[in-house]
DNA sequence: TCCCAGGCTTGGT
DNA sequence: ACCAAGCATGGG
């Protein structure tokens, strides 16, 4: 058990799991102040729950993994430098993006998971890419358990389906019954250039962002936007800033005066240098929100 | 039945 | 360089 003191405005894992940026984390409530927290990525597992006030409890063998996914190897005055700039800003929309999602935090997923699940996010809706991304891991992943408590409960999950385990399907088989739909194309040839070396995984974590930017879209299936999630969440690039239907409605409807997107696209690199991809998800959670 | 969903590729100007 | 059509699939 690995036990750590950080308050919930810094670190609040149910704004975490309405982020968007994951589909394999949920809360199991036990009661009405009692519950558990389960997150997979890769071939990764851990629970954790909020015991009082700034302490937490997590169970996992891969403390060293579950650290770095929960961004907890940057010192918390980082967001808390990142939340002062923002209320200072003078960007009401931001700010209320803010006040409305404090806590959540910018992930270091598997980067593999990663790719698949934004992959299959593109011309989708959130709760579709949830279940089918814990599809392809019940139909193609390996089960394996963990112990996910004090008392040594042994928990089932399905560890993510690896590129060798992808690569050695069919077109038919990859797409029956999954829902990837016309995406199952794209992630069959990503396996399969993985495993035989034509493409690199490890490579891109060694990249800058605009390097990183410019390899993942040679993937095919892969373009801006898709690129620049993956650059985010998997590669903690972030100055990422991953623009979609929704980013674009509030640059249309919020910030009208930028004219068009390059000239907001100014605005942001040179006020939020170096947490654009926070200061993006928050604003995609809280156009969400108030719709 | 039509429209949309954390878009991308392709083929036309 | 820009633009529209087509794309699988489930849900409103």
């Amino acid at each position: 058990m690995e036990k750590i003191y950080i308050p919930k405005h810094l670190f609040n894992p149910d704004k975490i799991i309405d982020s968007g940026q994951v589909f394999r984390m949920h809360y199991e409530r036990i009661s009405a102040d009692l519950g558990w927290y389960y997150a997979y990525s890769g071939n990764h597992a851990v629970s954790f729950r909020h015991i009082r006030d700034d302490e937490w409890n997590f169970y996992t063998e891969d403390w060293e993994f579950w650290r770095d996914y929960f961004d907890l190897n940057t010192a918390p005055s980082t967001y808390s430098e990142y939340n002062e700039k923002i209320r200072k800003s003078n960007d009401q929309f931001l700010i209320n993006a803010l006040s409305a999602n404090s806590g959540v935090r910018i992930l270091k997923q598997d980067l593999w998971e990663c790719l698949v699940s934004f992959i299959i996010s593109q011309q989708n809706s959130i709760r579709k890419i949830i279940k089918t991304v814990n599809g392809l891991c019940e139909r193609f992943g390996t089960p394996r358990v963990f112990i996910s408590d004090s008392v040594g409960t042994y928990h089932l999950y399905y560890m993510f389906p690896t590129p060798e385990q992808i690569a050695n399907l069919s077109l038919s088989e990859l797409q029956g019954g999954t829902m990837l739909g016309y995406r199952a194309q794209y992630i069959l040839k990503l396996s399969r250039d993985i495993e035989n070396g034509k493409f690199s995984l490890d490579r891109l974590t060694e990249l800058s962002y605009e390097e990183a930017i410019s390899e993942l879209k040679t993937i095919y299936g892969v373009g801006d936007k898709v690129a620049n999630c993956v650059a985010l969440y998997g590669l903690h690039l972030m100055e990422s800033y991953p623009i979609d239907t929704w980013m674009e409605k509030i640059i249309t409807q919020d910030y009208k005066q930028y004219k068009d997107t390059q000239k907001y696209m100014e605005y942001i690199n040179s006020k939020y240098a170096g947490f654009q991809g926070y200061v993006q998800q928050l604003q995609f959670m809280y156009k969400r929100q108030i719709l």
